[in-house]
This record gives structure tokens, C-alpha cells and sequence, in this order.
DNA sequence: TGGAAATGTGCAGGTATTGACACATTAGTG
DNA sequence: CACTAATGTGTCAATACCTGCACATTTCCA
């Protein structure tokens, strides 16, 4: 996984496939700010153990099922920052 | 919501704010594929209930989060079909 | 306009998921 | 290498969520 997912090199736009693979961007995207994991779990009001787990890809049903309809629908997903 | 959050016109990428527009996303290409929700829900394996929820915009903690998680860090979601 | 297909809802039970706390382990820095 | 910050994990109780079913309502065509 790593940054291998990301499309490009630099600040650039990640393709999301799984749960791993946002898991992987978010950590990316949450370094390239210089937050630490709590820091970041605070500001968005969750548990930091929450923000583990998103970050190490646990697959929770819920994701699992909308990557899965978006799969079927033949959707691409991507992430990149506005300012970027 | 509608199809107002379509990037352009035609069959294109879809920017995803919020729980809405995820589902406006996923109802307009389910239909762009002439599938209907039973349809759908069945390939993807879950029930036809759970997909009505999904597209209309239902609010479930895991997506906010999710999505909250993305604003914080100021990241964009485009969904696009790779095919178009 | 009539009828079939598609979609929206309510309910109840079983299942999955989250938060909090504490501690082990790993990174990062001088 | 020593120290401190950051991360990874496990458990249990509380909470949220999904499914199946049945039926009401809305769409869509002939």
C-alpha cells in the first residue's frame, strides 16, 4: 500500500479501492499537516482509536458496502486538496 | 441536491460533500446503468433498504465521520466513471 | 387512465461498531 | 543511546446499524 496509491508524485489527488487504500491517504494527508493522530481525532470530534483504525483500513461494513455499490457502478473515487 | 452537484454536465464527475450528495451521486449513476434499487442492492449483496437509505442521503455515524475527517484535512471527493 | 414496477417507511431483533481506559510498542530527536 | 511523543491493541458496555417483512405511495408506460 504506502504511497503507491497516490496518482502522481507530490501533493496529488490518491485513488480510493478500499479501505486500506483511504486509510492510507488519510494518514498521508493528515502528515502532510503536521497533525498528530489526537490532534486530529480532537478536532474532528472522534476517538483517536477510531482514527487508528480508519488509518490501518479496518474494513467496517459500512464503507465496505458503499465502496461496494460504487464498484459496481464502475466509480472511481479521488482525493486531492482543493489548493493544491 | 439533484443534480446540481454534477461537475459539469453529461455523464461526469460528481463532487461528494456530504452524505446527500453521496447519494444523489449513487442514484444518478444507478440509473445512468438503467438498474434499479433491487437491482443493485442485490449484486452488491444487501438489502434494497439499506440502499433507499444510502441514496437518500441517511446520515450514519461512520460516513460523517468519514466525510468529517476529509473536510478537516480539506480534501475534495470527485467520483467519475473511468469509462467516460 | 389503469396496472405493474419501483421506491419510501415502520418495526423488532440480532449484529456490528464505537468510546474510554490502560498499557505495549514504535518513531523521532538530540 | 535515552527520553518523549505518537501509535497500536485489547476489553467491555453502550449505541448505532442492517435486514426482512409488509404495506403505502409514487413512477412509468401502454
Amino acid at each position: 500500500m504506502s504511497t503507491s496509491d497516490r496518482v502522481g508524485k507530490g501533493p496529488r489527488p490518491f485513488r480510493v479501492y478500499n479501505a486500506a487504500s483511504l486509510g492510507t491517504a488519510i494518514r498521508y494527508f493528515r502528515k502532510a499537516e503536521g497533525l498528530s493522530q489526537g490532534e486530529l481525532a480532537e478536532r474532528v470530534g472522534m476517538s483517536r482509536y477510531y482514527l487508528t483504525a480508519l488509518e490501518n483500513g479496518k474494513e467496517t461494513e459500512h464503507l465496505q458496502r458503499i465502496l461496494a455499490v460504487l464498484r459496481e457502478l464502475g466509480l472511481r473515487i479521488t482525493l486531492d486538496r482543493a489548493d493544491w
